[in-house]
DNA sequence: CAATTTTTGAGGTACGCAACACAAATTCTG
DNA sequence: CAGAATTTGTGTTGCGTACCTCAAAAATTG
C-alpha cells in the first residue's frame, strides 16, 4: 500500500497555481501573502488550486526574494563552567549554520549573574539587532530591560535561565523545578528505602534555576520519601575547590549521609571529596550538566546519574525560534520543547 | 566584552569576492565549486579574499539555481501499535516541512516484518527516488535490496531498526543493546539488593532490535545484580491481549516476581495484569516508547520508567540526512544522534 | 617565435518568488 | 447610465547562485 504517491513529481510554482484558477499571477501572489483587495470568491478559487496542486513556497525563493538578513546576539556569560563554555561553543557552531541562512549572530559576552551589568548590556545592544537570546535573571532590571528590547520591536528569546514576568517571545529551556523533582524521584528510588539525610548543594540561592531545582527536589523528597531528610541548602558558587571542602566537610559531619544532590556546577570538588572518603559507590550523587568530567565520574561509578540539557539543541532553538519570528514562519512546537534528560551510565551519547 | 562584532552586517556575495580577488565572477564560481583549470595561485587569491570577507553561500540561492528536487520514500509497516502511528504520523509532518524544502516524502506501508515481503517492496520502489528510509530487517534479502538500491544510486538510511551490514548510508535510531543495559540499570537500582525474579517480555525474538535490547538487558542484570534472576524470555507478539494473559500467568506463578522489562509493545495487557493482581505498586515495571498509554501508566504509578527514542527526531533526521546526502551537504553528528530518552513521571514532556 | 595549451573574463540565462507600478476590466453607487 | 470604486491583469525588476558558451589573455611547448 502506497499513500502519498500522487504528490507531483515537480513542484507546483505560483504560475501553475494562476493557471489552474484561471486568475494571473499577480493575484495569485495577493492572494498566498493575504494582501488587500481580492475578492472573496477569486480567495476561494485562489485556494481551492493551491489545495488541489498541493502548492507549497519554495522557502528558499521566498527568502532570496524577501532579500531580508538577520541579525541576532547571544548574551552569555564571561569565562565560566563547562556547560557554559560547551553552551557558547554551540552558539558558535550555530553561527555558522545560521550564516548560510542570511543570519548573523554576535555573541556578547558579559557578567550575567550581576542584574545591573546584565541589564546595562542589554540596554546598550545595537538597535541593528532584530533579536537576542539571552541567559536571564529574573530581576526587576533585567525585566525591564528585556521589556524595553521588545517594545522596541526586537523580538528576545531567553536562553537555560528564564524571566517569565517579561515580554520575551520563547524560552529555550528546561522545566527547573520538574528537573528537580526528577533528581529526588532517582534519588528516592536509587536509595529504596534506606533512612538516612540527602545534602543539596546549589551554586548561588540567588539563581532562579538553581533555586527552582532544589525546589521540585524538596517537593517531592518531603512528599514521596519519608525516610530520607533533607540537609539544609549549601552553596557552593559553582566553585570545584570551594564545593570540596564543603563536600568534604558534610562526609565528615554526617555518617549517615545517603545522597547528595548538586543542581549546580562544581563537580569537580563533589567528585574528588566523595573518591577521598571511601563512600563514592554507597552515597548516590545525582547532578546536572553532561560534561567531560561529568561523564567521567559517571563510568567509573562515583556518579549515579546526570539531569542534562542539551547544549547544542538550545542554541539551535533559539536560533531557529529568532529566525521564523523575525521571517514571519511558524516553529514546530514539540521540535523547540527543550527536554529533561538523564543519563545513566549505559545511555551516554 | 564582543565577540563576533566583526562580521558583517550585510552578507557578502560572490561578486564582493570576485571584486576583493581582483578577479571575475567566473573564477570566483569555479574555485568555490570545486571546478578544473584554475591556476593554483588564484585559488589561494580567491580562497583568502572567501576568508577575509567571510564569504559565506546562500544556501536559499543555491539551491534555487540548481533547481533539484528531491523525492523520498519512507517505508513502513502497515497498521501498527502506538510507537509505529506516532512514527508515521511524525514523517507526514517532515513530510509538510520537506515540501518547502524542494523535497517529496512519499510514505509506502508494508508488512516490514516479512522479509521477503519488505525485500520485494524495496525491489519494486520506483527508481525516480533519489532516497529511501526504511524500518530495516537484518534479513539476507533485505540486505541485498538495500544493496542494490544503494548500487542503484539511492540512498538508504535505515530507522529505528538497523540491517548494519548492509550499505546502508546511515541508521537513524538508537542503540538497542545500550537500551537494554540502560534500562536493567534502572530495574537493578530500583529493586536496590531485594532478592527476586525478573520478567522479560518481548515482541518477538526475530527481531532485531528486540533481541538486542534483551541482550543488554541481561548483560548487565547478570553482571551487576545477582540478587536478580531473569525468567525466560517470553514473546507477546506486540499483542495487548496476548501480552496481558502472559502476565498475569507470571504473576500468578512468581510470588518474587520483582519487574518487568518489556522491550516491545502490548503494554496495555501488562498494565491490566499488573493492575488486577494488585501488585503494581510493588512490581518494577519498565518498558519502551512513550505513548498516550505508557504515559498514563507512569502518571498512574504503574509503570515506573520509559525508555524512549523520539519518533519525531528520528522522522525530521532520516530526511535531513536523506536531503543532505543528495545534495551534497555536510550534517551536523550531533544533531542527528537519536538518544536514549529515559523518561520518569516527573521529567515528561 | 609560432603553435598549442591552459587559464581567465565577459556575458548570458534560469531558478521561484516578492514587490511594485500601472492599465484594464469589472462591479458598485447615486 | 455616468462616474467612482473595487478588483484583476500585464509587466517589470531583483534577490544570489549555478551553469553554460565563447572569446581573450597568459603561459607553456616545440
Amino acid at each position: 500500500m502506497t499513500v502519498g504517491a500522487t504528490q507531483p513529481v515537480i513542484r507546483a510554482t505560483l504560475e501553475d497555481v494562476a493557471r489552474a484558477a484561471g486568475v494571473s499571477l499577480a493575484t495569485v501572489d495577493r492572494v498566498v501573502n493575504r494582501r488587500e483587495g481580492v475578492h472573496a470568491k477569486t480567495v476561494a478559487r485562489v485556494e481551492a488550486a493551491v489545495a488541489k496542486l498541493g502548492y507549497r513556497a519554495d522557502v528558499a525563493a521566498a527568502r532570496l526574494a524577501r532579500g531580508q538578513t538577520f541579525r541576532f546576539a547571544f548574551v552569555l556569560p564571561t569565562g565560566s563552567n563547562s556547560f557554559m563554555t560547551s553552551l557558547t561553543e554551540q552558539v558558535a557552531r550555530t553561527a555558522d549554520w545560521l550564516a548560510g541562512q542570511r543570519g548573523f549572530i554576535d555573541i556578547h559576552h558579559v557578567d550575567v549573574f550581576d542584574p545591573d551589568v546584565l541589564a546595562g548590556a542589554l540596554e546598550n545592544l545595537s538597535p541593528a539587532y532584530q533579536g537576542v537570546a539571552v541567559i536571564a535573571l529574573d530581576h526587576p532590571r533585567v525585566r525591564a530591560a528585556i521589556d524595553d528590547l521588545v517594545a522596541r520591536g526586537i523580538a528576545v528569546v531567553t536562553l537555560v535561565s528564564d524571566a517569565p514576568s517579561s515580554s520575551r517571545v520563547h524560552y529555550v529551556g528546561i522545566d527547573n523545578p520538574a528537573a528537580g523533582r526528577t533528581a529526588a524521584t532517582l534519588m528516592g528510588r536509587f536509595l529504596a528505602g534506606r533512612e538516612g539525610t540527602v545534602a543539596v548543594i546549589a551554586g548561588s540561592l540567588s539563581l532562579r534555576d538553581h533555586t527552582e531545582r532544589q525546589f521540585g527536589f524538596h517537593q517531592i523528597l518531603t512528599s514521596e520519601y519519608s525516610n530520607l531528610s533533607a540537609l539544609p541548602v549549601i552553596e557552593g558558587r559553582d566553585d570545584s575547590d570551594r564545593t570540596r571542602k564543603l563536600t568534604a566537610a558534610l562526609l565528615a559531619r554526617h555518617a549517615d549521609l545517603r545522597g547528595i544532590y548538586c543542581c549546580g556546577a562544581g563537580n569537580r570538588g563533589i567528585a574528588d571529596a566523595l573518591e577521598a572518603s571511601g563512600r563514592a559507590r554507597e552515597v548516590v550523587w545525582i547532578t546536572h550538566e553532561l560534561t567531560e568530567y561529568t561523564r567521567r565520574f559517571l563510568v567509573r561509578g562515583t556518579l549515579d546519574a546526570v539531569i542534562n540539557q542539551d547544549a547544542g539543541h538550545e542554541a539551535r532553538s533559539a536560533a531557529r525560534i529568532l529566525l521564523a519570528h523575525c521571517a514571519g514562519e511558524p516553529i514546530s512546537p514539540d521540535q523547540e520543547r527543550i527536554r529533561i534528560d538523564i543519563f545513566l551510565r549505559d545511555n551516554l551519547p
